[in-house]
RNA sequence: GCGGUCGUAGCUUAGCUGGUCCAAAGCGCUUCCCUGUCACGGAAGAGAUCGUGGGUUCAAAUCCCAUCGACCGCGCCA
């Protein structure tokens, strides 16, 4: 018989059904035993009776996690057993057979209790299995296909950018080297210069990969290994460009959430923000001048935003501007990567900034420099090697539009969309400075 | 890398102004009882050299030093 899935049992009402998943809990009563099955459809409650007394047999030995097969039939429960508001809390399987398909250890911690980060950490791949680690990814899934689905609408194509990659992107030392026959390539920092490259091929382009950051930070906001939401586009007139399609991305990912993730959000107690129309947006130096008068904290010649100034200034948006978000633009060119564009009307300056959302900086966007002459002196400046950068240069060397784009960190917009405490809880399997799986401990 | 906090049964924690702690609780586990439970309930039981090493003391889970580990904060960044 074909599997039903558990969440579609109630169109089975009065008839035989194979289902199939985990046991989730077993209540035993001593002749009759009770059953709550999972699968990845959702619960639901199975009644061994004491009629069946092979099923019987098999049920008093089950325990959680076992995977089990399990025909049965689909009935509707006594009333005074109805239980409302759960998925099929009005249903109950009177279980005929039980075949065992896997059975299992006991579980080394109580699953769906609060762990502590490093047990949670260190037993993934059944931690994972709580109904909130699910949900975190459910919600992830979301954001992904909706972060693709805006885009390919509005004409953009998604590319691989490599992983493996010759030269630093950015030039920065904090680069993973990997041996590469002989010599050193590096694991991807960013899809940047690809993204870059792209432009002239597709015009619109974007990424949704993994880059890796060979930083020791410790921190409940860094990963070693994230994955970057990328998009790059072409013919801008500026920065601002950029900033409308973020808006408008951010606005698609909240409506397909309120549309499919109400339950896991309501899981967390977490409330999915409304995106404003225009985002609110201030330079760097308006942002300093206004921590200075709330706070009297003076940071104005700090070419950056503190983390507490970051948090401060996602609070004063709440309060003041009513959003959830918010732009932080024109930080010093000269604290921004080679190709950044720097704004002729406010020189020293760059034309782009970073994105705000509850406390953290989630993006970083820019117009970059298209004009190959330009970007030539600023690698100089900047002291690279242009010689090192040739494959990318080809680009610009031969007709490259104005254009610009951005970076979304995946985890970090899933962990403050769900309130988590730590980015490491929206990472599937994260990599940080102690830790890649339980293979790192010596 | 620096700073802070912490490390007690499989998990989550209490105890930590030194003796009454060869360490306590809930959950989990084992055995038994239970026909309507839904975090089922009831009875009994097993399980910890209190991270590790050293020191102070008549006496250390408790105080001191070192060390290892974890988490939080900072630098850097998404």
């Amino acid at each position: 018989m074909t599997r039903t899935y558990i969440k579609n049992l109630n169109e089975h009402i009065g008839k035989e059904v194979t289902v199939a998943g985990w046991v989730d809990v077993r209540r035993d009563q001593g002749k009759m035993v009770f059953l709550d099955l999972r699968d990845m459809s959702g619960k639901v409650q199975a009644v061994v009776l004491p009629n069946h007394t092979l099923a019987l047999d098999v049920a008093q030995r089950l325990r959680p996690e076992w995977v089990v097969s399990v025909s049965a039939q689909v009935n509707k429960r006594p009333e005074r057993n109805v239980k409302a508001d759960v998925l099929n809390g009005e249903i109950e399987l009177e279980v005929l057979n039980i075949e065992v398909l896997s059975k299992a250890k006991e579980l080394p911690f109580e699953l769906g209790a609060e762990l502590n980060l490093d047990t949670y950490l260190d037993n993934l791949p059944l931690t994972l299995r709580e109904e909130k680690a699910r949900a975190v990814f459910k919600v992830q899934t979301v954001i992904v296909h909706a972060f693709r689905n805006f885009l390919v609408g509005e004409g953009f194509t998604e590319f691989q950018a490599p992983k493996l990659i010759g030269e630093d992107a950015e030039g920065g030392a904090n680069s993973f080297n990997v041996e590469y026959f002989g010599h050193t390539a590096h694991l991807a920092q960013s899809p940047q210069l690809y993204k870059q490259i792209m432009v002239g091929v597709f015009e619109r382009v974007f990424s949704t990969g993994n880059v890796y950051r060979a930083e020791k930070h410790s921190t409940t906001r860094h990963l070693n290994e994230y994955t970057s939401l990328d998009l790059e586009m072409g013919f801008i007139k500026d920065h601002t460009d950029v900033m409308n399609m973020e808006n408008r991305v951010l606005a698609h990912i909240t409506k397909e959430l309120k549309e499919k993730c109400a339950t896991e959000f309501a899981l967390f107690g977490a409330t999915i923000p409304e995106v404003p129309a225009k985002i609110p947006a201030m330079k760097l130096r308006e942002a300093q001048e206004i921590i200075k008068k709330e706070t009297g904290e003076d940071c104005t010649k700090e070419p950056d935003l503190e983390p507490a100034h970051e948090r401060f200034l996602c609070e004063y948006a709440k309060k003041e501007l009513n959003s959830d978000f918010i732009f932080i633009t024109h930080f010093p060119i000269s604290k921004r990567p080679f190709y950044t564009y720097e704004d002729e009307n406010d020189p020293g300056y760059a034309k782009g900034g970073d994105l705000l959302f509850r406390g953290i900086e989630i993006t970083t966007l820019a117009q970059r420099i298209h004009d190959y002459d330009t970007l030539v002196q600023s690698m100089k400046n900047k002291g690279l090697d242009p010689e090192k950068f040739r494959f990318y240069l080809q680009a610009f060397k031969y007709g490259m539009p104005p254009h610009g784009g951005l970076g979304l960190g995946l985890e970090r917009l899933t962990a403050k969309f769900l309130g988590l405490e730590n980015v490491k809880r929206a990472a599937l399997f994260p990599r940080d400075l102690n830790r890649i799986d339980n293979l790192l401990s010596e």
